[in-house]
DNA sequence: TCTGGGGTCCTAGGACCC
DNA sequence: TCTGGGGTCCTAGGACCC
């Protein structure tokens, strides 16, 4: 049986929603920053009024309201976006018997039992319905293989429905220029354009052997999908979630922090968040990561260490270890952040008695924090920089 | 993750062991 | 003591995605 993969993009999804429920915005281009500051932060969605004048995500807002000076602000409000994305997702459960959310945006359904001219049936009642229930429009892509599902979606946005058959495939990838794959980025786009392949069609005509001397695994991946293959993994449905591989924090500062006691305070409340994440998650962690943009210059550093730890402390003492093993000459830091990686299921069982006495006084903190919001009861050294 | 912030995956070189 | 090959682990850094 061909495999019938739909892929549901919704269009300028936030920005969407935001536009859904405020009349006022209904019409106009709307930006929604990735916080709330409104010229310190960057686009994180864009309704296609402001798309229209060259917004786009990504952008800094500056740049934004440069292009648009009429653009209408909201900071993003991301349990919102959730909600929507799983009534989305309950609905497309009732038409579809295998369904995967890639993204809070994008999700793929397998339609393979219905047959083509079924399937696109289907998406079009689909369709119809976000429209009618949620006020917002998404793009589906019908192919058989996820990948150019995904790029059939993309390239009928928005409020689109493009229906690729086996045999609609290759002329459908012939002209598409190789960026418009997912995974190949401006500088894989740059590489292969300065080899002379700028769309697909040229890709898939290139000797595989070439591109995986060039280009390893992600050569022999970009062949592949230039063909309309999708890799094996992709092609794995109703996998058990996966646990996370890291968890972390980062935050750039308004003004640049220039003393290491500053610096340390900032990493100290980075540390609590993380230490705090990997509490309620129930992981432990064995390795730390810190990166530092300091003058201009992007640092990163880990570390692994062999007990495994969920205290915000420990986590804060080892990226203090990392910062001292880079040896600054001067501290002038605009952005930071603390990754705790090497994630395993929280040791339970602890064997020392002060162990157990602080992981019961976490515990409580947490407790506090959950019930009174965040930021109770924390750590005093984070005073001087908490607002 | 580099004008935000949250991630993932891949590569390559060095250390170390047998 | 040096040379060689194979394998694993650790770490830095690049590229990409939403």
């Amino acid at each position: 049986m061909d495999r019938i993969i739909a892929h549901l993009d919704m269009d300028a999804f936030f920005a969407s929603i935001e536009q859904a429920a405020d009349p006022r915005l209904r019409g106009k281009p709307l930006i929604v920053g990735s916080r709330g500051k409104k010229y310190r932060t960057v686009v994180a969605a864009c309704s296609y009024e402001a798309k229209a004048h060259g917004v786009a995500s990504g952008m800094s807002t500056v740049e934004a309201f440069r292009l648009c000076p009429k653009a209408q602000f909201v900071s993003a409000d991301s349990a919102k976006y959730l909600y929507a994305s799983e009534r989305i997702l309950r609905l497309l459960v009732q038409h579809a018997d295998r369904v995967e959310q890639a993204s809070i945006d994008e999700f793929y359904m397998d339609l393979s039992r219905l047959g083509i001219t079924q399937a696109a049936y289907t998406c079009r009642r689909i369709k119809d319905r976000i429209r009618k229930e949620f006020s917002i429009t998404g793009s589906i892509g019908i192919a058989p293989a996820k990948i150019i599902a995904k790029m059939a979606a993309k390239a009928r946005k928005p409020d689109g429905l493009l229906v690729l058959g086996e045999k609609d495939v290759a002329a459908f990838l012939r002209e598409l220029a190789v960026e418009k794959v997912p995974g190949i980025g401006p500088r894989l786009k740059e590489h292969l354009n300065n080899l002379s392949i700028f769309t697909c069609g040229q890709l898939a005509g290139t000797d595989p052997a070439f591109l995986a001397d060039r280009f390893g695994k992600t050569g022999l991946w970009m062949w592949q999908t230039s063909r309309g293959i999708d890799s094996d993994e992709v092609d794995y449905w109703d996998a058990p979630e996966e646990p996370p591989k890291s968890i972390g924090h980062s935050y750039t500062v308004e003004h640049v922090l220039t003393t290491r006691t500053l610096l340390a305070n900032w990493l100290r409340m980075l540390s609590e968040m993380v230490g705090c994440r990997l509490r309620r998650k129930g992981f432990d962690s064995c390795v730390s990561c810190l990166w530092l943009n300091n003058n201009d210059e992007f640092l990163s550093r880990e570390k692994k260490f062999y007990s495994p730890t969920q205290d915000s402390e420990v986590i804060f003492r080892r990226s203090l270890h990392i910062l001292e093993s880079l040896r600054l000459k001067t501290v002038c830091v605009r952005a930071m952040g603390v990754t705790a990686a090497g994630l395993m299921p929280a040791q339970s069982l602890q064997l020392l008695a002060v162990d157990r006495k602080r992981m019961r006084l976490l515990g409580a903190v947490d407790r506090i924090n959950e019930r009174f919001g965040e930021w109770s009861v924390y750590p005093a050294a984070i005073q001087q920089i908490r607002k």
